[in-house]
Order: C-alpha cells, then sequence, then structure tokens
DNA sequence: CAGAATTGTAAGATTAATGTAAGCTAAATC
DNA sequence: GATTTAGCTTACATTAATCTTACAATTCTG
C-alpha cells in the first residue's frame, strides 16, 4: 500500500484530506509544520509529498530543498497562488507535480494514481521471463533465442505470455481465449487457432520447433 | 563532471574564482571579454556560466541575448551594483540567478550546486543524450547526426527526450501523453501522432530514417 | 501590434493487426 | 478403413490505430 504524507497547515483541511486519501486506499500521516518537516519526511519515508506551499513559516523551497538533498520523493506541491508557479518551476523535479487550491477532488486522485504509477510502476514489473532457453521480453515485445530475436505483435505477446506463465500443464483453449478477450461474446474459437498457427510461424523463424504442443481436446502445452 | 565558465575582466578575481571552483570539482574555463564572448561560451558548451555583468566593453545584456538565442544554459549574474538588479530581471531566464560582488564564497557555492542541481535535475540527465550516433543537445534544443544538425521546437524537444531516456522498450502513447501534458484533460492522441510525423520529418532531413518506430497497438520504440 | 513560428484540430487516407470463412489434416473412435 | 471432429492453414475481409495534410489557433518576437 501506498504511503502518502500531507504536510499542510490548516487542521480542518488537513483533516479532510486525510480521510479523502485513505478511503481511497491509501495510507496517510498528515502533519502541519511544527516540528521539523523535512526530517520527519526522510524518517516516514512516504511514496508520496503532499506538500502545501503557503506555510506560514517555513516556505516550501526550503523544505523541499532540504528533502531533495537525500531522497527523490516525488511531491506534489499544492498551491493558493498561481503566480507562485515561477519559483515552483526551479524546484520541480521529473517526478512532481502540482495543484491549485481549492483542490478539484477526482483530479487531485487522478494526478496522485498517476505519479505514483510512474514512478513505481516499472519497479516490481518483470520485464524479462526466460523458458527452455527461449527469452520473452514483454517491454520490448520480442522473444529471443539464441542470439535470434522476433518480434511480436500485441496478441502474440499476450498468448505467449500466458503460456509462459503456465508452464508445465496443459492449459484449456476456452481459458487462453478468456485471458484474451475477457469473456467477450465473440470468443472465436478458430481466431485462437490462427493466432497460434502465426506464433508457431514466428518461433519457427527463430530456430524453435515443437514448442508449443496441442492436446488434442484438451488445450496447448509449452 | 559539471564545467563552468567564468567571464570576468579582473585578472585577480578570475584567478581566484577559477581556483576556487577547481577545488570545488568542477571544470573551470576562465576568460575575460576581449575575444567575442558569446562565441566562446557556444563554442565551449559549459553547463553553467558565471557573468561578470559590469565588463568594461561589452555589457552583459548584449553577451546574455546573444548566447541566449543559440542556447539556454544557465547564467549566474554577477554584479557589483546593487541597482542593477532591474536591468537584469528583464534577461534573466527560470535557470538563472544573480549574486553580488563581493562573493559570500558559501553563498556562491551554494547558488552554482542549486542551479546545476536543478538544471540537470538531479538525474542522469546530461546537457547531451547520444543514442546510435544521435547527438540530442537539450540545452540547444537541437539533434545532431553525422555533422548535420537541425533544431527543435521544445516539444519536440520534449518528446525526443523521453524516448531518449526510455530506449530500448516500447514506450506505450498514453505515457507519452502523460509526459507532454501533464494529466490535462485535453490528452488529444492525434496530437501526438502530429509531432511524431514532425519528428520523423527532421529526423530524415539529417538523414536518419526508420529511427522511431510504430509498434502498432502497443506504442513506439528508437 | 504585425508577422513568424509553433502547436493544436479535424477529416480523410493508409495499413498493420486481427478476425473470418472455407477447405484441409489427422487423431481418435468406431 | 471409414467416419468424425478438433484443430490447422490459407487467403481474404474488416477494423481500428496511426499517419498525413491542410488549416486554425495560439504563442513568441521584434
Amino acid at each position: 500500500m501506498f504511503k502518502i504524507m500531507i504536510i499542510e497547515d490548516d487542521k480542518e483541511i488537513r483533516g479532510e484530506l486525510k480521510i479523502l486519501l485513505q478511503n481511497s486506499g491509501y495510507e496517510v500521516k498528515a502533519i502541519s509544520e511544527f516540528e521539523n518537516v523535512s526530517d520527519k519526511i526522510l524518517e516516514e519515508e512516504p511514496h508520496l509529498v503532499l506538500l502545501d506551499i503557503n506555510l506560514p513559516n517555513k516556505n516550501g523551497y526550503e523544505i523541499c530543498s532540504k528533502v531533495r538533498a537525500k531522497s527523490k520523493v516525488p511531491i506534489i506541491f499544492v498551491t493558493s497562488r498561481a503566480n507562485s508557479m515561477d519559483e515552483l518551476k526551479g524546484i520541480m523535479l521529473g517526478g512532481d507535480d502540482y495543484i491549485e487550491k481549492p483542490y478539484n477532488v477526482p483530479i487531485l486522485l487522478a494526478r496522485i494514481q498517476n505519479i505514483l504509477n510512474r514512478t513505481y510502476s516499472n519497479e516490481e514489473k518483470e520485464r524479462k521471463i526466460e523458458y527452455k532457453g527461449i527469452v520473452l521480453d514483454v517491454l520490448k515485445s520480442t522473444i529471443k533465442y539464441q542470439e535470434k530475436e522476433i518480434e511480436l505483435t500485441k496478441t502474440e505477446i499476450k498468448t505467449l505470455y500466458y503460456l509462459f506463465t503456465n508452464r508445465d500443464k496443459i492449459i484449456p483453449r476456452p481459458d487462453i481465449i478468456d485471458y484474451l478477450w475477457d469473456n467477450e461474446v465473440y470468443a472465436d474459437d478458430n481466431s485462437l487457432s490462427v493466432i497460434i498457427t502465426r506464433l508457431r510461424e514466428k518461433l519457427k523463424e527463430i530456430g524453435i520447433e515443437n514448442f508449443i504442443e496441442t492436446k488434442r481436446g484438451q488445450g496447448y502445452k509449452i
């Protein structure tokens, strides 16, 4: 679960935001700027910081640069003055964003979601899967075998990915069809055969034969 | 390593500064304004310029605008008159800063550090990025290939930068759209196609073809 | 402010990916 | 060995993603 830290001086807003974000499934730590905010942030290690730039004592710039000296945690700057953008631009990093008060809730949530996705998504996303010397690269949409590589289309990659993650057992055709077309009514049985034919063709091009076995009446197996 | 260029007419100060900055780990080029300063700056391509505004002959304004015509390299204006700030404000860009003589050394160093950080944004972001023999110069907003160079617009550079920093994998169109338009509602899918068309056109002009590949249904790849 | 440059928009064209259909192959069963 | 039928193959049709072009709107610059 993602942990969001709110730095906001207005007690009421702070409370509202906290509840809003908790209801949206985040772990929330909300503080005002009484204590040493930058230390607090570094200590809590949140996944994202929502920082009110108009805090009465410290200014956001100062907090930000202190945090930035040690961490790359993305920050959403909350600002009520439109003009403060100029100063802001100087300190924003690639992962940062800003939003103006008063918040539009759906937009705030969308931005949070968006930033979290792009900051943390690629990390746990495993890029390559290997089986019997064949390397499937999901991000590149290719398969490689003994230095020979070939590109696959979206459906081909998706199909092969399903086979790779269900290795060593017979995979019923209906399962693959469900996975590919998401229970849509179409579910054309023949289409799958065509996809498999095309896949086998491409596999053959890089020297792989008899990789996808047909178990008549039962499904496929790799 | 960052390269800083000092334009300072007083020989003594120039020498001191050079040593100071070298000791702080920077590569330093210090010149006075005898030769054509702006050309010199463009040629050396430093990461930051320390420009004395009170040069006897040329004035800083003139130099600055010449440099600015071709490059966005951040400039720290060094000024001895407090009042010169007014003129200065007109030419300062987002990345710029100014400092008054006589320097307070820790402050000077802090500002330099700060500007370098935010301009090159702590990442692996360099002034130039190279891939497949193509050199993308973010500050000059150009691409170069085999001695042929062409200028890019802001959006083009931003797009190409995103591609360059996500090389060797398929980059989904929505990711690029998010990056370019920052979650704005517009997010016109077709606009991206147009940008890509224009980019390819320019790339072709300097002899680069089939650089940006379309992976239909998946994204682009370089 | 005028003119140039850049960026966005819209509409139609293009085309790779996918789906469809028809006939074919061969394993399983009788 | 004939029949049945799941799955294969091929050629062709369809679809929707992307491209292209011209033009409109906007932003930049002198």
